[in-house]
DNA sequence: CGCTACGATTTTTTT
DNA sequence: AATCGTAGCG
């Protein structure tokens, strides 16, 4: 969707064509917001390949797979698709998985590993906590996580983090070496260690190191800004000394500090590199002047970034209008009005429209709002669908059945639906298992500690193991995997059990239709990945973000799209709404605090930004936090936009009763044939659009 | 020893 | 509005 302003690859701005012809060495590529990043990467990739650079070289990773995506489609529209599917383009996690599931072995690890998920990673810490005694304030998993996280992009072992100057660094180095020991024996990896696994790969292996050196002998990394210290340093050592690293990014647009994403990396890449080529592209080929110069205006009160300054030939636009409501539901209300207005009065269409929020909890009224109004909506990226508590434990008895050694889904569901084994019979199996170190699993099969368990717990212990090896063979195979888990999922009693663990009717048969929507989806990954097992259909998942986890086929968005700021990025819409710029809200409470108030104004610049034409912020006076209500200011940050480009106001301001001519006139427009284009098909935007008033009647 | 029902607590962003 | 934890019942 970025970018749909469809620049052939010979109508480049001379920035452009200089990044796209340059040749090799390391390249840093600063590319502000709508600039045209993603097509000056995919023309420099056929360019090198016009060069005589075989597809198998090059390498183009991603931080996200939407991101991947819209690469591999773009360059595959311009390459036949034999050459375009050489080329390899990845997520970093996915490009790591990948290389460890064929050479792990050298490393003493099982091919067959799982990837953990961030959920997993807190229980597991959570239960480690509790086992070595911590009690009371400092259990919060995320803290420990996010320390150990740290540690691993610093390439630190337990042992080195003892020796560090961190507060605490003695009980953090107990922990991180307790949670790597028990993550190695469940046969699990997480996200981090997909990247570092794969640095100790090369490092302990010269000649795979060198032989993956010859393979891919040009690298580029998109979202540079996004990227860690582990992550530079991984491709840093693959490029190796040819040192053919183009990266692309824009340190306004970084956003993902709080999951260890390092602006240093961009911001010393010329240190690093001294002898880099920079190339700025500024011009900006998505928003009006007026959008434009307010963003300029927020993020320029950062202090630590590399100055450049977006300049579009879209003169004027309407103002930004800023809106103050009463309370939660009157913003949602507006919104909605204002869109169904804009629908009316304009050639705007729903999917042209998007409405942003800063945390999820945000969309609840807005959605009421909607569907109350019956405005279709696509909400993307709300995890809700799998972290619902049918799905989590569906797919913990299918990672048990994946993988026996993981005890912490075991430990899930060993007793979903209550089968008559109790807590005081776990906390036995887990001691036991701690004790022996082996899997639960094991220990279970084994059967000593039930032997002088009631006869119905140990009555249901086997039968659930029993059902467990009659499905396990099978698992390698895509034929009808999605039926045969449901078998499965039936015979071990989840399916039928739903109906007593949830009291109201609906309710028990709402979740097991999600469950039957989730085998659904992988009957739909089985079908297109006709070779793959079990094994398969859980890292695709697990490596998938929200964004791709739609369960329905329909991708391509119908009606508003709803998404927090985080995941916009990299969109764009023709009208973009802004919701809840009140303080302690955008920016967030958790963030005001210290220097992460900079990442919080790059955010809400990431927001503003992805508006083509019109951009709408709103805030209440009053809103729902938790139970109570709270009174609401302004946030900071409309502050920061120069009066001149906004009008401030309130619903009333801005709404005009939908009249019945109002409604008769667009009847008319529709019966005369003046649908509204589709947004791919949607004209340039260039220097020659008329005044401004015109501009507001034709942008969309 | 396990199960159910009720009351207290909760909300940042995600590969 | 869910989910989680705690207390009484079978």
């Amino acid at each position: 969707m970025a970018d749909s302003d469809d620049l052939s690859i010979h109508r480049l701005n001379p920035q452009q064509r200089e990044a796209v012809d340059w040749g090799d060495g390391p390249l840093l590529l600063l590319a502000g917001a709508g600039t045209g990043k993603t097509r000056v990467i995919v023309a420099r990739i056929v360019r090198l390949l016009s060069r005589g650079v075989a597809p198998e070289s090059i390498l183009a990773v991603t931080f996200t797979n939407k991101a991947a995506r819209e690469m591999r489609d773009r360059v595959g529209e311009l390459l036949d698709g034999g050459v375009a599917g050489r080329v390899t383009v990845a997520t970093f996690h996915a490009f790591c998985c990948r290389l460890l599931r064929e050479h792990i072995a050298r490393l003493d690890y099982s091919p067959r590993f799982a990837i953990a998920s961030d959920a997993y990673q807190s229980g597991l810490v959570r239960n480690i906590m509790a086992e070595m005694g911590y009690t009371g304030d400092d259990c919060d998993p995320g803290l420990w996580l996010a320390l150990i996280g740290k540690a691993k992009s610093m390439l630190a072992e337990p042992e080195d983090v003892a020796a560090m100057s961190w507060p605490r660094a003695e009980d953090v180095s107990r922990v991180y070496a307790e949670y790597t020991k028990r993550m190695r024996l469940m046969d699990q990896l997480d996200f981090d260690d997909l990247l570092l696994l794969t640095y100790r790969l090369w490092s302990r292996n010269p000649d795979l190191l060198e032989q993956h050196r010859n393979r891919y002998r040009y690298l580029l990394i998109d979202e540079y800004q996004d990227t860690n210290a582990l992550q530079f340093h991984l491709m840093a050592t693959l490029a190796g000394p040819r040192r053919n690293l183009c990266v692309v990014g824009d340190d306004d647009q970084s956003i993902y500090g709080w999951r260890g994403a390092d602006l240093g990396n961009i911001l010393e890449f010329e240190t690093r590199f001294p002898d880099a080529k920079v190339i700025r592209l500024e011009q900006n080929y998505r928003s009006t002047t007026t959008i434009l110069d307010a963003a300029n205006a927020v993020i320029a009160r950062n202090s630590e970034r590399h100055p450049k300054r977006l300049w579009s030939t879209v003169a004027g636009g309407t103002p930004i209008l800023v809106v103050r409501t009463a309370d939660e539901e009157a913003e949602a209300a507006f919104i909605a009005e204002f869109i169904e207005e804009r629908r009316l009065r304009t050639h705007a269409t729903w999917e042209h429209c998007a409405i942003l929020f800063r945390a999820n909890a945000q969309s609840r009224a807005i959605e009421g709002a909607l569907r109350a109004r019956r405005i279709p909506y696509t909400m993307v990226g709300s995890n809700s669908f799998y972290q619902r508590k049918e799905i989590l434990d569906a797919l913990s008895f299918l990672q048990v059945l994946a993988n026996p050694r993981d005890d912490m889904s075991l430990l899930r569901i060993l007793n979903v639906p209550p089968r008559g084994i109790g807590a005081a019979t776990i906390e036995r199996l887990r001691a036991s298992a701690r004790v022996l170190h082996r899997p639960v699993y094991e220990v279970l099969a084994g059967g000593a500690v039930l032997s002088d368990a009631a006869p119905e717990t140990r009555q249901a212990a086997s039968r659930l193991l029993d059902c467990f090896e009659r499905h396990r063979r099978g698992i390698d195979s895509a034929n009808a995997l999605a039926s045969r888990m449901e078998t499965f999922l039936r015979e071990v009693g989840y399916l039928d059990g739903l109906a007593r663990m949830y009291k109201p009717r609906e309710d028990a048969l709402e979740r097991r239709d999600n469950v039957l929507a989730f085998l659904a989806g992988m009957a739909e990954f089985a079908a297109r990945n006709p070779l793959a097992g079990l094994r398969e259909f859980l890292e695709a998942r697990s490596l998938l973000d929200a964004n791709d986890r739609e369960e329905g086929s329909d991708r391509h968005a119908r009606g508003v799209t709803l998404m927090t700021v985080h995941a916009s990025k990299g969109l764009e819409f023709p009208l973009v709404l802004v919701a809840g710029l009140e303080r302690g809200l955008f920016p967030h409470l958790r963030a005001m605090e210290d220097r992460t108030e900079a990442e919080e104004r790059r955010l809400f610049y990431v927001a503003m930004t992805r508006a083509r034409r019109e951009l709408v912020l709103t805030h209440a006076e009053k809103r729902r936090r938790g139970a109570r209500v709270t009174r609401q200011r302004p946030s900071g940050f409309l502050d920061d936009i120069p009066a001149e480009l906004a009008r401030f106001t309130t619903p009333e301001g801005v709404l005009t009763p939908v009249s019945a001519d109002m409604a008769a006139a667009f009847i008319a427009r529709m019966k005369a044939g003046l649908r509204p284009r589709p947004a791919d098909t949607e004209p340039p935007a260039s220097g020659e659009s008329g005044p401004a008033s015109e501009t507001q009647r034709e942008w969309f």
